[in-house]
DNA sequence: CAAGGCTCCTGATAGC
DNA sequence: TGCTATCAGGAGCCTT
């Protein structure tokens, strides 16, 4: 499940292995990948041909890569099981394969160690997908516009993002996994900055005070770069790091999957919550609910 | 307009 | 063994 820590590591693979080469054909191989890319998947991949892409840039989930000369991006999100790979040409497809992209083998193709290889979306659930759209004169996909900046982008406001919480009629974690006041942040690293910052998840943003949220801040950023540090690593091995795991989750989590086992403060079985269609983790004494009605 | 709920999808797993 | 039910979840879209 890949997060923004996830998210920029493949963005790094793709600064590494895919700047600046051309790309000479595309295959789209399961029409819900292109789904965001309202001309289809015909559409895409003839609008692609030919064109040089430019250094991949990230906001929160998203990452695009500009194409060079043209003012448009490639769009990506990997969803909940999207992959980018950078694989040999000759290697066997994926059984989740969805999208290829194929680069010319030309002398002005000048990628260090990347000769025949190929780009490939592989997507077993398929909320990921790709798309190409224009961008707005400060290097952003249109369609993103309402995507906030993310808690690692240095413009991103604190106090800005304080004051937006307290406006707010709205509990801590549907804010956090609110990609239009603060990107980037899943249900994994959700749970993992509540149980840090001993908040339970239905708390009111309105009764958090300036020094709770900064808090609550520094955590949100102290987990993502812990994983940044684990999987964002060594970025010269072709097959390791762009896809994006980081092998963060296996040691290192506090609250996420940990129902009864014990809290890693004060030994507190964890609880589940079914949330939101999904689940909150956090320790029934460490992260005590609010009062009723506050 | 803000807030919250629904929905897309496939594979792993549990239960009968 | 083989079926069905449940769960996982990002974010666009819809309803209230």
């Amino acid at each position: 499940m890949p997060e923004l820590p996830e998210v920029e590591v493949v963005r790094r693979g793709l600064e590494r292995w895919v700047a600046g080469r051309t790309v000479t054909e595309v295959e789209v191989l399961h029409p819900r990948a292109v789904r965001r890319h309202p001309a289809g998947g015909a559409d895409f991949a003839a609008r692609l041909k030919g064109q040089r892409f430019g250094v991949a840039r990230r906001r929160g989930k998203y990452l695009w890569l500009p194409l060079a000369e043209t003012g448009t991006s490639v769009l990506g999100h990997l969803g909940m099981s999207g992959q980018l790979l950078v694989q040999p040409e000759d290697a066997a497809d994926e059984k989740h394969l969805r999208i290829r992209i194929r680069f010319a083998a030309s002398d002005s193709d000048s990628v260090r160690g990347a000769a025949g290889t190929e780009l490939r979306f592989v997507d077993q659930r398929t909320f990921g997908g790709l798309s190409l759209h224009d961008q707005t004169p400060d290097g952003l996909p249109d369609v993103i516009g309402h995507i906030a900046r993310d808690p690692l982008d240095p413009e991103f406001d604190d106090a800005a993002f304080h004051s937006a919480l307290r406006l707010r009629r709205t509990t801590v974690k549907r804010a956090l996994l609110d990609q239009s006041l603060i990107s980037g942040v899943g249900n994994i690293y959700a749970d993992e900055a509540l149980w840090r910052s001993r908040l339970h998840y239905d708390r009111p943003t309105a009764t958090l005070t300036r020094p709770r949220s900064a808090e609550l801040l520094g955590h949100v950023r102290d987990v993502m770069n812990a994983a940044l540090e684990v999987g964002g690593t060594s970025f010269d091995s072709l097959y390791v790091n762009v896809n994006g795991e980081s092998g963060y989750f296996d040691r290192s989590l506090d609250a996420y999957g940990r129902e009864d086992e014990p809290c890693h403060r004060c030994g507190t079985p964890m609880r589940r919550r079914a949330w939101m269609n999904r689940s909150s983790y956090f320790c029934p004494r460490c992260q005590r609910p609010p009062r009723a009605g506050a």
